[in-house]
RNA sequence: GCCGACAUAGCUCAGUGGUAGAGCACUUCCUUGGUAAGGAAGAGGUCGUGGGUUCAAGUCCCAUUGUUGGCUCCA
């Protein structure tokens, strides 16, 4: 009997019932089949060898889809499980996914030392066993039969796997002598994993739950060509070369001091120049976008913390409480800034024709995050917000919300922030007594946010379950040079503190009313945001926010005044220039500015002394040729406009 | 907080039980040089901190502080 398969291009083909994926690619090509890891038959991933029982769309899937590398990276899963069996028997095995580069498994050594030195036995290992092309078996067994390989093997991980699984659904896959319990699919054979790595290990407890028992997570990759583990190597090489820690240390912006305190920062002079260009930045776009600026002080009374509900769900976790003379009396750093604005809010009466009220502080606070939660500027514990609150009513929430949306992206293109993604945070459906407020509330402002994140076009994922207790909320998510995801600018709904605070306003039917309040921050965290913008431009700040924008280079100290001169002149237009004065030839000066990353260069000798002009150059882009200064300082504000986006 | 790794000069790092090293940076001198490192000399470290083992500890052991890869957390 003959079936129909659909492939990606649209074209159809006939073959008989019960052919498989890979009998289709041989039917094309030989070079295709030797490339099909896996295959996409109506949507569903499934192995190559797997019989298409009818008319089906077939997605043939290589190591140039993601479908294709999942299943290779699992695979490749289950190799480094047999490896590690082998080397180690007794081993006990949680579970071992792929993930976005790569893959890891858990693993139970019965208290074996596992670490880096160890790492080469096994990548051999694993090498060893692809030479074998071992083919992954699909073997379906009955709920009893798993239970009692698993209770023989003695891996309680699986047996309690296991137990959530339906008898007449669960699967081994079994390759040379490794068995394990799998829903798959899989690439036809071991043979087609050419280059393994063990990056790392790391400890994670067994299904993400601190109380349970903490494995070992070993992360490896794996490649059908050796070539491509070590472009991926050396990926990871000048992806570190852009970590902001080793960035701002070099570019002498930010430092930590074990006197000063763990996960304090400490801003230098040029870094706290360009947080202060930033901070001028957003403050004169909130002006324009009607955000009425405001200063609280540091801490608190611990009452205003009662009031606001944080003392009462973070307290024990904070830094404690400020003591004073007086016995009963004791003041809190402040952890945020909302509850103080809620008492700016309720300094007197509003109306419906006061709101929206935006009030706006750069406020500074303090979190005792957990000591192994710390990480350079992206988790401190003493950062600056560029916060936020909009007091507005419950029909401006949606308003609101977009203009924000605006905001943000007006800031990301500031500053060269084109990839993120939009992370949309709502309730978990199936557990709405975790969250305060009516479902009507709920309902209508998570419909804002998604409608207000729809009409702005954004690139969206919907969380449900990530929603704050007191409203859902809105996250741009920012990727460091290592590709981990961090929140930057946040937007989010709040139907508590007004309530807490009992804050009202008088509407027009001349009945007290609640407001909303919309917390957002468009960078997040100054310390974070900074940090984020390091690794996306690699050091290389636009021009408008450089700490230092161009340094004089004078070819010899004779023409020492001349650099002055010119550096004299372009203060007098705000341009931040600075001289290099050394006793040191032209070549070594260049060198120094360019790994200094200085945006301009202006070398000045004889020449241009002698006709007033300046010979340019730019930082990796060389030479530019001379200028006068006039010539020069007219480029420069076009370059600057330029890198504002504009 | 948990599991693992790391901590030596301002920076990057070498130093596997026998009196602390390199390169760069820094200081001084020579050099006044035209688009990515000129030359010479000098100074700089109680090897994160506290214990212990040893005739002897940067090196081995324990604790502690910090950093770091993850996990958990993130108002």
């Amino acid at each position: 009997m003959e079936i129909s398969i659909t492939l990606p291009d649209g074209s159809i083909r006939q073959y008989s019932k019960g052919v498989s994926s890979m009998d289709v690619a041989l039917s094309i090509s030989e070079g295709l089949a030797r490339n099909v890891l896996a295959a996409k038959i109506n949507g569903e991933v499934v192995e190559a060898n797997r019989p298409i029982l009818e008319d089906a769309n077939l997605q043939l899937l290589t190591w140039n889809d993601t479908d294709g590398k999942k299943t290779f990276w699992h695979s490749s899963a289950h190799l480094l499980a047999e490896a590690l069996e082998a080397l180690y028997p007794g081993t006990k095995f949680g579970i071992g996914p792929p993930i976005e580069n790569g893959f890891y498994y858990d693993i139970d050594l019965n208290g074996v030392p596992f670490g880096a030195d160890d790492f080469e036995k096994v990548e051999q290992k694993m090498l060893e066993l692809t030479r074998q092309k071992n083919s992954f078996n699909r073997i379906p067994k009955s709920k009893e039969e798993a239970l009692a390989y698993f209770q023989e093997k003695g891996d309680e991980y699986k047996l309690e796997l296991l137990e959530d699984l339906q008898d007449g659904s669960i699967t081994f896959y079994q390759q040379g002598n490794f068995t394990d319990l799998c829903r798959g699919p899989h690439i036809p054979d071991t043979g087609f994993i050419k280059a393994a790595k063990i990056l790392n290990v790391a400890g994670a407890y067994w299904r993400g739950d601190e109380k349970r028992k903490q494995m070992t997570r070993v992360y490896a990759i794996t490649f059908p060509k050796d070539k491509e583990l070590k472009d991926y190597l050396f990926l990871l090489e000048e992806a570190k070369k852009r970590d902001h820690r080793k960035l701002g240390k070099e570019l002498e912006l930010f430092a930590f001091s074990e006197r000063v305190g763990q996960g304090l920062p400490l801003w230098l002079p040029k870094g706290a120049m360009l947080r202060d260009r930033l901070e001028q930045f957003l403050k004169k776009a909130q002006v324009k976008a009607g955000y009425s600026p405001v200063v609280t002080p540091h801490i608190g009374s611990k009452q205003l913390y009662v009031t606001s509900g944080h003392y009462e769900k973070y307290g024990k976790d904070s830094f404690q409480p400020i003591r004073t003379p007086d016995e009963d009396e004791e003041f809190l750093l402040k952890p945020m800034n909302c509850p103080h604005h809620c008492e700016i809010y309720k300094t007197k009466p509003r109306s419906y024709r006061d709101l929206p009220l935006r009030l706006a502080e750069f406020g500074t606070v303090y979190r005792y995050e957990q000591s192994g939660e710390l990480h350079g500027l992206t988790r401190v514990r003493g950062f600056t917000q560029d916060d936020a609150h909009i007091f507005c009513r419950p029909d401006q929430v949606k308003e609101e919300f977009t203009k924000v949306i605006d905001l943000v992206l007006y800031v990301f293109r500031s500053l060269g922030f084109h990839d993120y993604t939009a992370q949309i945070s709502l309730r978990d459906p199936e557990n709405k007594t975790k969250y305060i407020g009516s479902d009507d509330i709920w309902e209508k402002s998570e419909s804002a946010i998604i409608e207000s994140a729809r009409e702005k076009d954004l690139p969206t994922v919907t969380e449900l379950g990530e929603a704050a207790f007191y409203g859902p909320k809105l996250d741009f998510m920012v990727k460091d040079a290592l590709g981990r995801k961090w929140q930057l600018g946040t937007i989010q709904v709040d139907y508590n503190l007004p309530e807490r605070f009992d804050l009202e306003f008088t509407g027009a039917d001349n009945q007290k009313h609640r407001p909303v309040m919309i917390h957002r921050a468009p960078f997040g965290s100054m310390e974070r945001f900074i940090a984020v913008l390091i690794e996306n431009c690699a050091g290389d700040f636009p021009l408008w926010l450089s700490p230092e924008q161009l340094v004089i280079l004078p070819i010899s100290e004779k023409f020492a005044a001349y650099a002055d001169e010119v550096k004299t002149h372009l203060e007098t237009l705000d341009i931040r220039a600075s001289v290099d004065h050394r006793d040191e030839k032209i070549g070594r000066k260049i060198r120094d500015a360019e790994v200094g990353k200085f945006p301009y260069m202006l070398i000045v000798g004889e020449k241009e002394s002698e006709t007033k002009t300046v010979s340019v150059r730019k930082h990796g882009q060389g030479d530019l040729g001379s200028l006068d200064l006039q010539e020069f300082t007219n480029m420069f504000s076009s370059a600057v406009a330029e890198s504002m986006g504009s």
